[in-house]
DNA sequence: CGCAGTTATTTTAGGTCTGAAATAATTTTT
DNA sequence: AAAAATTATTTCAGACCTAAAATAACTGCG
């Protein structure tokens, strides 16, 4: 039998926040994540409209594109950027006006509308990805290799947590996810 | 003189990620961080219109208001939040035709208005808050508590990281922030 | 074949959000 | 005190986003 020595510890340091039923620590620890995930959006999102007059749902939606070679459906870019078709749609409409992207039903299944990006969309994003990746690079310039290294992998950690729980509501099964992001 | 040994270690260990000017792990960094925002925030979202047939925005305006006894004006709000002025004062007219919220000129200053949560306010966002915190507490719940504190270290250090990448873009001088969020 | 069910996308209605212009009230300067 | 500058909020135009309903196209089964 092992002395449960953690139990003593525990008792002593969680005085203040582990009352019956309390999960302040969970709730702040989403507020500081938000928080960061809010400064780095809105950042970015003012040094596109400023720098390239664009926004960052375009942005995000001709990266997607450009990742693919061959192209992708409304559907999939929908699952991979987490928006609803009809806001895909609706993106896709402007970058369709502004000669960004290319839209046409796929041969054999007429339902399927394949986007891809157009030359001039090609360049375009090019452009604005090599600077992108510059600004988010001097955001985390305050870290240490080893802090994001560190912070990359706690977040692979959150992302299985929050899976878990978001499938073992929907379904009485959890999926096991094992994508890249 | 010092021998530069971590730079004979950095030329061994970063062949593949680290070209010139290549950052290619903050961009992962940063997508799976707003990967998991994305997914706490929509999951919350869900469950406050099922449960309780509001919204975020609501929700976290009526937090704001919760916290301070004697009200917050609208540019307080709107800072809190990170939101534009312009809209607190949608979120609010919404929140005022449900009689959740009160928000009158203040008696100094005219210019100024104060919010408050009513009655009906309080005890309602009382029933929210205490469902919202299981829901918070139940995504992390795949997360030691070593490794929660850590990432909550970690993300107050990326925090600290974004306000000086912001403030030297903005300004010369970089304004030391000590909030508490 | 023919229709029932499924799947992919678009449309619709409504809330959210922004930046910039307009309005209104206060403070500072002269 | 009057004019000028500042500050707080609202309004406006436009983009984003969602959920739910509608549309359109495919699939499979009798």
């Amino acid at each position: 039998m092992e002395i449960p020595v953690t139990a003593l510890l525990l008792d002593r340091e969680t005085k203040a926040s582990e009352r019956p039923g309390d999960h302040k620590d969970e709730l702040r620890l989403w507020l500081r994540l938000l928080t960061c995930s809010t400064l780095i959006e809105s950042e970015i999102r003012t040094r596109l409209r400023e720098e390239f007059k664009t926004t960052l749902p375009r942005f995000d939606l001709m990266a997607q594109l450009e990742k693919s070679t061959t192209g992708m459906t409304v559907g999939e870019v929908s699952q991979r950027l987490m928006v609803s078709n009809g806001n895909v749609t609706a993106v896709v409409a402007g970058l369709l006006a502004d000669g960004l992207v290319d839209k046409r039903p796929a041969a054999q299944d007429r339902r399927v509308q394949v986007l891809t990006l157009t030359a001039q969309g090609r360049r375009a994003f090019k452009a604005m990805a090599e600077r992108h990746e510059d600004w988010i690079a001097e955001l985390f310039a305050g870290l240490e290799p080893a802090e994001t290294a560190q912070l990359f992998h706690l977040l692979g950690r959150t992302k299985a947590s929050l899976h878990q729980a978001i499938n073992r509501r929907q379904s009485g099964q959890p999926t096991p996810t094992g994508d890249q992001t």
